[in-house]
DNA sequence: CGTCCTCTTGATCCTCGTCAAATAGGGTGG
DNA sequence: CCACCCTATTTGACGAGGATCAAGAGGACG
């Protein structure tokens, strides 16, 4: 199977993107906007297709402006570990780095938000709100890698299932403007075998795990990937994390 | 058991700093480097002394000099899982926020060099060279979480503590100069138990698997602490890691 | 209506966690 | 210098949680 050509799509005006206030462009005013209007371009992926190859040369950086992406590593024997998972306004790529240290992957359709790598460096050498930004949301990122660890380290099956559910539950209402809580909804932008990956597990311990919280009432299940949470701190009781959040800034 | 004070010590210039290379400090010019000398502090910790508690306020930001520490998160019900682990020049503390995300410890003897945190943004904003080094730190830092990642998912107990080995073999190889290879001896600056912590483990089994590498021959001890590799790629295979290391730049 | 995928469920095995006890140093006070 | 104690570590026995292997079930699509 070949990697599809992705698609390059009609321009979007930086001013009316959906993750203008997220994205690496956060914090740039108007004059420094257009200048990244003008050397960005759009990319399109359906969803499995592969974005980046790990060892592949990589002439872009970008964001993701719809959809979800994840990062993973392969070892030798075919293991597979998601090390990354890229939600809209999320950074792709490292800038000083010629080839990609792992598999990029759309888990849904995907558009991004793309940068020649040269023309993005020398944006950041001479725009310093971008290169504040990206140091924040590495912060970030390095932030959620750490809690991600400790689910990889430390929780059982259920819990891991759980946190990841209540991930997916937390990003829902962020993008809605609110808290987390009471009656949520979502859609599983993984299958079984990414959640799995993303998680340490097997497929087949996802889905007994997610068959045991439905049969507890923890969760409803309309076909394999809409997923109703009935009483959102029901599902936090089954994360095995701090019941007042633990959050920080 | 109280928190003792740590020691503030007699003055070194960044000059003959160990880390003036490799630490946050790395880019900056003679000029630069002045101010930085001006505003810094020395603080030494002895082996198992708390440098911040999670929750706690933190006013300063700062550089492992010497020795290492550890980033610790516990759940509610005890179980831990390290999700840092500090090695001379890495950055420690968080530019933005004001209370500590996780537990720091000391887990050898060691010396940090400390900026009062409102001092170090204010330099942030004035010297690029600091906030892009720090970039470049934290997106290392990134890329050795993510590695870390595939350790806790997806290798088994004798994997991980074989990984565990070669990275403590790499970077005693790395402070003298060379390639890790052939013959290397290290000083483990981790308990079972602070190594259980980083490899998502009991002490137990952190235990039994040493001793399982040791009557394969493919380590020796002498004491708890001191270990030989006599052949550090025999080492390398147990670690299920590619053959051919998979670097990338 | 059959085929391909994804997902679910069952049966069994094995790695690693848990509980318990023994051992080894290392440091301290006599 | 030696006995003692405290902690870190090792080792053993056993059980449980997930992995593995195997078979079906539910949908989407041609």
């Amino acid at each position: 199977m070949m990697n599809l050509q992705s698609l390059t799509t009609p321009h979007v005006q930086c001013g009316s993107c959906p993750i203008r206030h997220r994205a690496v462009c956060a914090r740039c005013d108007s004059d420094e906007l257009e200048v990244l209007d003008s050397i960005k371009y759009y990319r399109k992926f359906e969803a499995g297709q592969t974005v980046v190859w790990a060892g592949d040369q990589v002439d872009f950086v970008g964001s993701v402006v719809s959809g979800v992406a994840s990062l993973t590593q392969t070892m030798e024997d075919g293991r597979r570990q998601m090390v990354g998972l890229l939600l809209p306004s999320d950074f792709v790529g490292r800038p000083g780095r010629s080839t990609a240290a792992y598999d990029v992957t759309a888990t849904t359709d995907l558009m991004m938000c793309c940068f020649r790598k040269g023309q993005f460096e020398k944006m950041m050498q001479e725009t310093p709100h971008v290169s504040q930004r990206l140091l924040e949301m590495t912060l970030d990122e390095l932030d959620a890698a750490r809690e991600w660890m400790v689910i990889l380290g430390r929780k059982t099956a259920r819990e891991k299932i759980s946190s990841l559910l209540a991930i997916f539950a937390r990003r829902n209402t962020l993008l809605t403007g609110g808290e987390a809580s009471g009656r949520i909804v979502i859609d599983l932008p993984l299958t079984r075998e990414a959640m799995a990956d993303y998680l340490g597990l097997t497929l087949e311990t996802v889905s007994r795990q997610i068959s045991a919280l439905r049969k507890a009432g923890v969760i409803e299940l309309q076909g394999k990937r809409h997923v109703i949470i009935p009483d959102f701190d029901r599902l936090l009781d089954e994360t095995g994390d701090d019941s007042d959040g633990g959050f920080y800034d």
